[in-house]
DNA sequence: CATGAATGAGCATTCATTCAT
DNA sequence: CATGAATGAATGCTCATTCAT
């Protein structure tokens, strides 16, 4: 969950600097990204929404790519970012799991745009950085497996081993699907109402 | 679940061989969109790979989104009739759930690549062609449903009239999961496992 | 102010067939061809107009070219046509002058959209075509020079031989002029005030 | 008569270097939609001619449509600039209207390609550019207005208000005929005994 | 004679990327 | 470092013409 380790070349020297231009450019293609899709967003527009030239854009990118994948990898350690702090939360393995659920959801819920451009462009991404969108992901389960392990550790929870990654899984995919399937379920429930849903579904899954 | 009622124009007046020459160009298209995604896909390349020029390509179509939409709609009702004789199985609505998913979630194995590529690429279909597919995934999914009510009805299952529809949800969503997060459950499950593990935890969602 | 002498190539032999075939190409092609211009017209649009295919229409031609000509050749001899009837009226030169003044404007007033077409799209007409139709617009002066010569002869009108030319010249735009400057005049004058105008201002310029 | 006020949108933020890539747009344009017409140019024949590239040439215009109105503003503005000067002639109203009618029937027979161009690709303007072409034609025609209004104001001329709007559309319209009537007009007259004959029967309207 | 599917050269336009200033 | 004009390959799409049936 943190911030991006794959480097990506610059023409500047200045470290803080390249940090700086690089926060600006993300801000204005994100947008952008989100509203028209990575391969209808001109470069021009970028450079032009943040205020700068396509000569100074490219002084802290080589490709184009390269800002999808500073793009991916904003939206990806915002969220983790976000969630982290929630999953601290003192209790027994259950209050714990339900309170990482609704974080989780809850952050899905602000940031929709987001997740569903990040599972739509993914394939967009050169290999290496979709590795580490990944392995970004990877992590964020793991957290959720955690909290699910503890709890079958203190035999909260009656689960085989196997079943807790699947269970984990699911938690992560039915938050996205809150997301990319909006169109079907957000008629139907309030976001409370699903979180509620699923937490009691999982429960049963973890406990009967 | 039936086949495209979307009407894309054609220059060519013989119905027959429309068809014939828009299985062509999906079987063409589908190939390359898979591989390299809508965009990166061009008009010649899809034209020669299916072994005709592009001004005969431009007979049978509009426009490029023309092709993506006949290819999403092929996927799509690909798996709808590959999916609808599995379901007929007599038995008890358990039996038949579990078939069910164990049906749908096999085709989603064998059609890995085309179900990644849907949703990614849904996003790039025109508003009234995207209603299209939504609808279609609607129909699939209240397949699940029925089989769910069902049960609910003699008995079998035990769960509110809400949850029944997020249950089916959630086997559409774990079945595709199966594919786009396929980079970290196929490491740890085969597919049968995969299936016994999904039936198994709903089965606990529904009964206990 | 005969019909076409240039020759057009058919690959079918009955030649009252051509000629009815033509006949038909001509009308479909003269509307579309005045609404849209020769180049924003299509070959398939005209046949279709016609009702007949493509296939069939390239039997009675040889380009998109011979169309316009047969266009261009219609329109001037319709006008051709239309005006010789008017010309053979008896009385005086000067009455014959008026005469044939008004009823050559009343044509082109009628047949404006044509005049103008013809005027713009000439151009594009191989040379050998656009040779042919010169021929048969200085055809057309003719009848005008000799109406006036008549008048010199006869001691109605006293203009040098030189200025004839000239003035018959001058009828024939003034009057191509209410078409093509329609946007111009036609806000100012009536049809019959202009010729009014046209035939006092001619008059002067022949009798003073 | 002043230069094109309707905006073309351009890329470049140089004002300057618009106006002069402009210039070198339409040069090279003019030479190539005179002799082949604007449908049969293509825009990479213009860019190769004024010696760039595609890209750069669409730097400093939007579609080639406005190429075409750069080129036909170009010809009514170029006519205008040299017209004007000569107007300015003292004299009487007599004098003034044969100085007139030289200068800008002289100007005509230099820009004889121009001006037949200008009639013939009108029509292929969007509405808006055509309006503001016929309001310079407009403007043109005025000036003889003016002319000749004076000329019966202090008892030169005697014609009715109405002949003064007509005579005045004669004599430009005379003078283009000059152009585009050039394969029967030129191998009668001369340019010289054009504008003589021209002027004298002018006159006869005006004065007898 | 009639048909209309097939062809493919040709076109206008876009846009990521570079580089001289 | 910053700028933005220049580049030109690449793309989606059209349409006159042909030819097998």
């Amino acid at each position: 969950m943190e911030r991006a380790v794959k480097h990506i070349e610059s023409k500047v020297k200045d470290k803080q600097l390249i940090e700086t231009r690089r926060m600006e450019i993300v801000n204005a293609a994100v947008e952008l990204f989100v509203k028209k899709g990575f391969h209808k967003t001109t470069v021009r527009e970028i450079a032009r929404k943040f205020g700068m030239s396509v000569g100074t854009l490219y002084e802290y990118i080589r490709t184009k790519e390269d800002i999808l994948f500073l793009v991916c990898d904003y939206i990806h350690s915002s969220v983790g970012t976000r969630v982290r702090p929630s999953l601290g939360t003192t209790g027994n393995a259950r209050e714990k799991l339900v309170n990482a659920i609704r974080s989780y959801y809850m952050i899905i819920d602000e940031m929709q745009d987001y997740i569903i451009f990040l599972y739509q462009e993914t394939k967009s991404l050169p290999p290496a950085a979709r590795k580490y969108i990944f392995e970004s992901e990877r992590e964020m389960t793991a957290i959720f497996e955690e909290i699910i392990s503890g709890g079958v550790k203190d035999g909260t929870f009656k689960v085989g081993k196997n079943d807790v990654k699947l269970i984990a899984n699911e938690i992560m995919v039915s938050g996205q699907m809150w997301a990319f399937r909006r169109w079907m379920l957000q008629k139907n429930y309030s976001l409370a109402k699903y979180v509620e849903a699923k937490c009691r579904l999982t429960l049963k899954e973890l406990t009967s």
